[in-house]
DNA sequence: AGTATGTTAGCACGACCGTGTTAACATGGG
DNA sequence: CCCATGTTAACACGGTCGTGCTAACATACT
């Protein structure tokens, strides 16, 4: 057999690479040529992992759902529900360059999916994976008696699903570190709202 | 003189067009040529009017504003601050076709902006113009006495303007009636929390 | 009627696109 | 060693891209 590559690690830094390209171009700049390039490849080699170039977008999406996921997954044994919500969302926020370039692809997937049958459903998939993630976390400050007793858990869902994705977008559109403090306490507000 | 054209006429027809193209197809289907196409002209009467591509663009989105801006004129009248502030709000989500194509038109421009600095000058722009529109709502509910006293607009400016793009966004992912009439109520909702 | 001028269509150019295909290459197991 | 096989590089193809440019066209004014 010939060299040893990972196949997985591989991926990886080839979605990776399309990040950067994203982050650099918009999505308008991605090709397999500027990708395999930004990767260090060849076309061919790139392709050899990737068919098309639709396959490169949703790779590049599913990786950001997975490091994403891989981060809240560490919070989620924090037992104070107020707490473990805000460190979720924290995680859900722009307020690194990772976390930035994450949200970056994610508008990118948003734009693109108009055109592309199988970017749509990468795009409506994750949509509802962290509208369940929003609804588990209110339910679970609702099952700890931090909501009012009469609150409508799937309003409360819609609102804080729409404010974590209005406030990553604003904080890419304005990235100061002000805004983002603020960012986080409008969230803390929308949470302790939630006691009526 | 030649032909009688209205340039203003001609210019809102190709970045109607513009619009099109980017419903069906996304961002990356915007070219020269398809515009040119789904506007009916040659590409050389579209570049008599567009120059490059991101002049294209540029337009496409400032007519995105002027359209919001027409309509939202119309409610500037009414003397209600509460039914004034949901007036406009509803102008700004895209519960119609119209405004549906306004808000991916919007996305694309963001997806796009991080590659031209025309475009990203554009979309700061449409940023800031839709904030100060979001504090002066939030100002005429603080000077009638809508909002608790020690209400900071601010952050309460911070939190209409996330829970409005945030709802326009899922509502162009799931574009089903019900959670459209979901979104408005947890507007409502959201403007009668400042009441505190 | 003649002409100046705004408008249009269409082509040329070099570059890049997505996608096949194919030949060289490197390397682990026999 | 050798050779089977996974990996890489490189090119070909038809198509589209953004952008200049030019020649034909239509019309309002003198």
């Amino acid at each position: 057999m010939p060299k040893l590559i990972n196949h997985d690690k591989r991926r990886e830094e080839i979605a990776e690479a399309t990040w950067r390209v994203i982050l650099a171009e918009g999505i308008s700049g991605v090709s397999i040529r500027t990708v395999a390039a930004e990767a260090g490849l060849s076309t061919g080699s790139l392709r050899h992992v990737f068919a098309s170039k639709t396959d490169l977008l949703v790779h590049a999406m599913q990786l950001v759902d997975q490091r994403a996921w891989k981060r809240i997954r560490r919070h989620l044994a924090e037992p104070d529900p107020r707490a473990l919500t805000l460190s979720v969302i924290r995680e859900l926020l722009p307020l690194d360059a990772e976390r930035r370039a994450e949200m970056e692809v994610n508008i990118a997937l948003i734009a693109e999916a108009p055109g592309d049958d199988q970017l749509r459903q990468v795009r409506d998939e994750t949509y509802e994976v962290l509208r369940d993630a929003c609804r588990q976390l209110i339910t679970n400050l609702h099952q700890h008696g931090l909501t009012a007793p009469d609150v409508d858990v799937d309003e409360a869902t819609t609102a804080l699903h729409a404010l974590i994705d209005g406030l990553a977008i604003h904080m890419l559109i304005n990235p100061s570190p002000a805004f983002a403090q603020q960012a986080l306490q409008t969230i803390e507000a929308g949470i302790d709202g939630l006691r009526g």
